[in-house]
DNA sequence: TTGAAAGCGCTAACAT
DNA sequence: ATGTTAGCGCTTTCAA
């Protein structure tokens, strides 16, 4: 663990020079620069960011906080926030909630506490007080977004999501589709809200509508005891909007385990588009999300708002698509159209 | 950002005090010490992890390093890591290396300079020169070991690959396959060089058998070009055995689209039995690893290796098991076996 | 039992 | 252009 002082000594200089050669912040003679440079090599120096960030300086990190690195979601978004972030010089130090409010607190403080220079957060609820705070670093929220008192002034990334179950509700009434049910996560988050949101608009005609949404996790588990609610609730339905893609997995699961034939007796369509939907079996109809560049275009923000100072908050509404693959279209309505 | 200094300003007494207080270093009187609780919660005083790095204490971090967060298999081990180091105290730093050498080799030393307590590695490489030096913090390697000068004293936690790979073959053979190939990652790792050469030790009366394996890397799109170049080769083959589950997936859908039939025509058997696998279409035949396990066991360690000091390195290695499902197993089987 | 002060590694203001 | 020094927040000798 060599220091600067180490250097200085090697060197035959002070810890001044050492630090200004290693910053570039002022003149240093040629030749005491190349002894310096040469005794940092030779004793495989490497500055201690801890001290650093101790005296408020940068630390070229970025913390990322997201509710489940076990949904091929985040991981996705991982990577757009990563590649750059690398091709800035930052590192990402990446933590994982388990839809956790409290946890996502713990993360937060935790990161704030390695003085990271700036933070992306995937929040899981719609109650952050950590936030009503004045921040201190600059904060990116992704995919989901919080409204209160002071977040005016936070930027963040989403995806239209009033469109994106839209999209859904238009396609399902195209192939024939009348009877729909939803199985969502609880409506917490933006996201989740909005999409129960318009879900529950599209059939306002309909005062039982709220009998046809059934609440659980982003899970496969959760999809899967949803469904079997909903069968044993013997509500008449032939189609159903599913919250995430997880969802639906395991909502199919229990449809055709009951004999249930996806898509030609019932229609189902997933949310996100993970990769794994398109080996699915059946392949997933389901809302893509344009992930990868929520993580990029965040981590743009971020590190512009760490570089520049503050600036005017951003809010970015990314616009998602549907892809229609087998687990919406009934045979019959293909047949139609051929 | 309350600091210690303001915390020993309102309650009256010297920094030493507050200091004693915080880490029950010594015996304070009570009224003293009351009134420094009582200030930190005025305050919301929080101790700074950095400074406290600095003077060499713990910071109860652990750092995870591991190659591709997009690849199931480790969000999965993270999970197990993460679990029981949050039942301790410690939280968890991720860096994703993109089974890139360097990469590796740069988040190591990030998360040496963050001061973290120990780090727990997913190496994507044989050559890790930065585990060649006497090490600073204890390191326990996940999943893949390397050997090397000083490193017999690295714990590692891994799966026995040999074992695993002797059931996929025994297993095509029960299924009345005879000529298989080999789909999967350059040897470079401890776990894939296992598997081929246990492969290649299978067949080691067939003087071409290296004519039949092709490497790429853990990926679906890897797998797809592999299997792309399989067919162009003109081999003659019944079955194929995949480095990972990704890799199978992507081999799947070229054989099919190729009017191939899996698994009337074609066995397909994969490795690691992500959880995508059951959902995949056909279910894949796949080598089930305890990722989980894997994670839980090596932050045990590692957390006993901190807290203890340094013990007796330890080689744990793990059993997997095979997982039969509707990828490996033609019609013709199923009938004579019913 | 408590306080004063040194020092962890570093940067920046100041002095030379 | 270079060196000296204070100080970031904290723990830990050492004195009292």
């Amino acid at each position: 663990m060599a220091s600067i002082k180490d250097v200085a000594k090697m060197a035959g200089v002070s810890i001044s020079t050492v630090s200004r050669v290693i910053n570039g912040t002022a003149n240093v003679r040629e030749d005491l620069s190349a002894r310096v440079i040469e005794a940092i090599k030779t004793l495989g120096y490497h500055s201690n960011p801890l001290a650093r960030g101790l005296k408020g300086l940068p630390t070229k990190t970025i913390g990322l906080i997201i509710p489940d690195i076990e949904n091929p979601f985040f991981p996705a978004m991982v990577r757009g926030v990563q590649d750059v972030a690398k091709a800035n010089g930052y590192a990402i130090f990446l933590c994982n909630t388990d839809e956790d409010a409290k946890l996502e607190e713990i993360q937060y403080s935790l990161l704030l506490e390695k003085k990271v220079d700036g933070i992306l957060l995937v929040t899981s609820t719609s109650n952050t007080p950590f936030l009503q705070k004045k921040l201190t670093i600059p904060v990116v929220l992704l995919d989901r977004y919080v409204k209160g008192a002071n977040l005016s002034d936070l930027s963040y990334v989403v995806v239209d999501h009033t469109f994106g179950m839209n999209l859904i509700l238009n396609h399902l009434r195209d192939v024939g589709r009348q009877k729909t049910v939803f199985l969502g996560s609880k409506p917490i988050t933006s996201g989740a809200r909005e999409r129960f949101q318009t879900f529950l608009a599209y059939h306002k005609g309909d005062p039982k509508i709220r009998s046809r949404v059934f609440f659980g996790k982003y899970t496969e588990e959760s999809g899967f005891e949803m469904a079997e609610k909903l069968l044993k609730s013997g509500i008449d339905f032939d189609s159903v909007v599913c919250g995430n893609d997880l969802i639906a997995f395991g909502a199919i699961e229990v449809l055709e385990k009951n004999g249930i034939n996806v898509p030609n007796d019932v229609s189902i369509v997933g949310y996100d588009d993970i990769s794994f939907s398109l080996y699915h079996s059946p392949k997933l109809t389901t809302i893509h999300q344009p992930v990868y560049e929520i993580g990029e275009i965040a981590s743009h923000l971020i590190i512009d708002a760490i570089e520049k100072g503050y600036s005017e908050p951003k809010h970015i509404k990314l616009e998602p698509r549907l892809v229609i693959r087998e687990t919406s279209v009934p045979r019959s309505v293909k047949n139609a159209n051929t």
